[in-house]
Formats: structure tokens, C-alpha cells, sequence
DNA sequence: ACTAACGACATACGAAGCGTATGTCAATGG
DNA sequence: CCATTGACATACGCTTCGTATGTCGTTAGT
């Protein structure tokens, strides 16, 4: 092996620490998971911990950027495929909602992350999604297809909706019943900042 | 004094344990509120808590529906004196976001609360205030004025606009400012239910 | 190639908090 | 008037976080 480096080596644990983190803080919660355990589940002590990021909230950013960096992505990949513009909108909307079933991304994301790290729209993943959102927005103002609303406040409201429905999927006793149901609320609520009456729902 | 009677006296303890949660949880956050401390503020010990509320989690969730409660009625008497139908829930949600401008309503109900009771969906007081929206929409719905997509579907994500309308107006640097910006935007994507193209926005 | 400095991680320690088990005193009912 | 109940206080153990100190391998300078 000819890179046995403390870098690869850092950043082998560094991975380590934030699997365990993502496994502890989705099945425990964040107050419930123990820093002792977590880090003895992937051979280390609190000290490699500590060492790489400050403290149990500096582990939970880690966490909480990874995967919500992973989901902005996805969704919007999910947009383009779908040919960007409004269409594109619905469908990063509808692919943020359906990545709420899975447990990690509810309990860490959604739940916790907000009490713990403070509000989501100042999250850097969070900002990213955002600027996105509001890139798309401004092409359709310019279109002229879109009321005259502060984009930015649309952005948010938008994301927050996909955010909400999202929780309520995942808490839902049949999800997968819900899903479409939520799916059209969403778009049809979103329709409402359309200037035609009846674009393509 | 005639009714120095002990439930009389255990009301009164009740109350002052919950005044005594409400600011500590607004001034702390939850796990950051000391038991110890929130106590000792009204001259007593964890004895007493424990006794009434089983655990911390259930003095925040006595202090959670309380506010809650609140929140629900002031909104809703709102919405009555509005008139009612369709205002009646614009204005509805539009006091419901400005509710939201209170630290104690940011921090207890808003952040922590979900993740400490779970999703807010199921709370009872969330759920008369749900309840209350899906009979406005199901009298609109009579009378043909919205699009035909679930009720319920509409009702929880309209809540969740508002909601999360709410902590963005929360956490931004001029509230005053971001208050009539995300009202006008809340609206717009209300409107989105309608049939007729421009309503009334 | 040898040694000195540095960095990654482990171990040890102190402090704080939660929940429970036990104790105490006042209020109620017979 | 006395026994019992219940509301609350006190004392204890357990867990956990954060830091301070220790140790060993790696890197750099000569």
C-alpha cells in the first residue's frame, strides 16, 4: 500500500465517526446517542472524536451536511431529468418528498436537526437547495409565467412545503397510500403562484 | 381563605412548574433546561415534578400544548372574525405566522417540540387546529370553489406553510421586514387551491 | 539514517444532570 | 383524636459530556 498516509488515514476515520454517527443518531436520536458507544461500534474512543469535530454538535453537522447535501443533489438531478422549468419544480419538489421515508433522513434531518443546529434555511446544504429553487423561479418570472411575488419567500415556502409533506409521509401509518396524495396537494398548492389558471397540473 | 383545599395548592404548583418550563425552555432550550434550576425559580425541587409530570418530557409536553392551545384559538377566533370561508383562512394562517415572531412560540413549539414530542400532527392541540381547517375546506369544497385533491392532504400542508412561514419570519434579521413579504407569499400558494383564476388575492 | 518535533488518538478525571428510592409533614376521613 | 393517604423534599446511583494529560507512530531536518 503506497498511501498509508495520516491523511487517507484521518480521513478513513473521519468516515468512520460519521457512518457511526448517522446509524447512532437515526436509531437513538441525538440526546439518546452515546458518544461512548458510537464510537467504540467503529474501534475508536471519544478521543478520535473530539479530536476531528469539537464536539457531539460539531458530529451531528458533519452528519446532518452529508446527507442533506446528498438529498439536494439527488432532487435536483430528479429536476433536470424532468426537463427543468416548472415541470422540473413539481419534480424536485415530489423527489425531496419521497426521500423522507427513509428513517435517516426523518428522525436526523427533519427532526433533531432543526433543534439542534438551529434553523434549516442556514444550513450550507440547505442554501445550496435554496439558490437552486430560486434560480428556477427567476427564469420563470422572466417568462412572465410566474405572479409577481418575492421569489425568495416563494423559494422558501416552496422548500418548506416539500419539507412539511415530506414529515408527514413519513410519519403516516401507510406511506406509501399518502404518498400520491401529498405529492398532488403539493403541486397543487405550488400551482398557485402561476399566472395561467390552468397550466399542466 | 375558605379553599386552601390541596388540590387547591397542587393546581397551583402545576401552574407555576409550567410558567417556570416555558421560560426555561425559551431561555435554554430543552435539553439545556436544568431541572434543578427551573424549580428552584419558584421554590421547589424536582420532587414536585416528578410527581406531577412523571418526567422532563412530560413537563414539556404540558408546556407544549398549552401554548399550542393558545396559538390554535387566538388563530382561529381570528379567521371567525374575518368572517369566515376563504379570508377567514388566509387571515387564519397569516395570524398563525405572526404568532410565530415570539422567542418562546420559536424555540418551545416550533424546534424543540418536534423533536422532543415527535410530530406535531399528532399533538392534540394540533390536531383541533387541524381539524378546524378541514371543515373550512370542506365547506368550500360544497360550494365548488377549490380543486377536487384530498382535504386532508391540503389542510396538513397548508399548516405546514404557515408553520414553517412562521420560523423563517422567526429567524430573520428584520422581521418587520420578511413579515408582509412571506404573508403575500403564503397567500399566493393558498391560492393555489382555487378554481376561479383570481379570487380575491 | 538518526533524532527531535508534531499530530492523531487513548486514557483519566471532574462536573452536571436525570430518574428513583426513601423520608417527612400536613391534610383528610372515620 | 388517630390512622392513613398523598404531596413534596432529600439522598443516592448511574450515565454522559467535555477537558486535561499521556502515548505512540509519523514526518522533517541534517
Amino acid at each position: 500500500m503506497a498511501t498509508t498516509t495520516r491523511a487517507a488515514k484521518m480521513a478513513e476515520t473521519r468516515a468512520k465517526l460519521i457512518a457511526a454517527g448517522r446509524k447512532a443518531f437515526a436509531e437513538k436520536g441525538y440526546s439518546g446517542a452515546s458518544m461512548d458507544d458510537l464510537t467504540a461500534d467503529v474501534g475508536l474512543t471519544r478521543g478520535a472524536l473530539y479530536h476531528n469535530f469539537g464536539d457531539k454538535k460539531g458530529l451531528m453537522a458533519a452528519v446532518v451536511d452529508e446527507i442533506d447535501t446528498v438529498m439536494a443533489t439527488r432532487a435536483h438531478d430528479v429536476g433536470q431529468k424532468a426537463g427543468g422549468g416548472w415541470k422540473g419544480l413539481l419534480a424536485e419538489g415530489a423527489a425531496y418528498i419521497e426521500m423522507a421515508l427513509q428513517p435517516e433522513v426523518q428522525r436526523i434531518v427533519l427532526l433533531d436537526g432543526p433543534a439542534v443546529l438551529g434553523d434549516p434555511s442556514q444550513w450550507p446544504s440547505q442554501n445550496r437547495c435554496l439558490q437552486a429553487t430560486i434560480a428556477t423561479l427567476q427564469d420563470l418570472a422572466a417568462e412572465k409565467a410566474i405572479k409577481p411575488v418575492d421569489i425568495e419567500a416563494i423559494a422558501r415556502l416552496l422548500n418548506g412545503v416539500a419539507l412539511n409533506a415530506a414529515l408527514w409521509v413519513a410519519a403516516s401509518e401507510t406511506p406509501e397510500a399518502t404518498l400520491p396524495k401529498v405529492v398532488a396537494a403539493f403541486e397543487c398548492l405550488a400551482s398557485g403562484v402561476l399566472i395561467t389558471p390552468e397550466s399542466r397540473v
